[in-house]
DNA sequence: ATGAAATTAGTAATCATTACTATTATCGAA
DNA sequence: TTCGATAATAGTAATGATTACTAATTTCAT
């Protein structure tokens, strides 16, 4: 089962990395219809389940239903609009030292933690003033 | 739409509140029907939500696609094993220092987060380790 | 150029959850 | 206590994201 080539693969990465806005796989499907008329949703699933395997992307689930993908794999943190659900990436310092906290009292192996922030995003504040 | 009361929505939180296991709303149902044979799955996931709303439980989503509830509204930071996906309290140490971290550069408001680690629970070592 | 293996498009199936509807239960007021 | 407005229920259908299946196509080492 080694990798083989494919042009709807490097497409569906491309366009995910042109992307900050981490988008779900129906926004990778509509988008990718452009250049791929008849591209089929199960091989945008299957393509970006199996770029998230090997590491080239990361899935990012927000606890709004649906999978986001993202081609920046570097260590990094996510905040949620609860008015608009944009998914919008954090500049803050690390906070890993949360697995050292976590695991003080704690019998297994943590091996990692999955974190997001929630609220409201810069924008939708602004549009509510307006009101 | 003032709260009514109904012996189905007391069992369910009655329910939850001997288990410290936040089982989904299936197993929910599946130990409901002991006592209402004839209980309806869709009685189960409207009292669990309108309990989470009302703030006498709460909804914990693990990114494992199905909803665990949890009858400690306090706050406690949850594990979930990998292997058995087990999801099971910790004891530590409040991590919510993190929100004045995200805040730092952001614009928007952070009203608050989602964390939770994973990892192998001691159970599941254990057994591994006897193989 | 060739053929095994990977990939695809298209479609059906799955799974958690929500919506709908006719019936039943609750509870304050008469 | 009875009545009636309304909340809640059981049962079932519908939804939405995702996965599974299959026959046809593409890739790529030989």
């Amino acid at each position: 089962m080694s990798l083989k080539h494919s042009r709807q693969r490097e497409e569906i990465l491309n366009f995910l990395m042109t992307r900050k806005d981490h988008p779900t796989a129906d926004v990778v499907y509509m988008n990718l219809r452009q250049q791929f008329p008849n591209i089929s949703l199960g091989t945008v699933y299957r393509n970006l389940t199996l770029l998230a395997d090997i590491g080239e992307i990361s899935r990012i689930r927000v606890g709004d239903k649906t999978d986001h993908f993202d081609a920046d794999t570097s260590l990094h943190y996510h905040f949620i609009c609860n008015e608009c659900g944009a998914v919008i990436d954090l500049e803050m310092e690390s906070i890993e030292s949360i697995i050292q906290a976590a695991s003080q009292n704690f019998g297994g192996h943590i091996a990692g933690h999955t974190t997001f922030f929630y609220g409201t995003c810069e924008k939708c504040i602004k549009s509510s003033k307006a009101v």
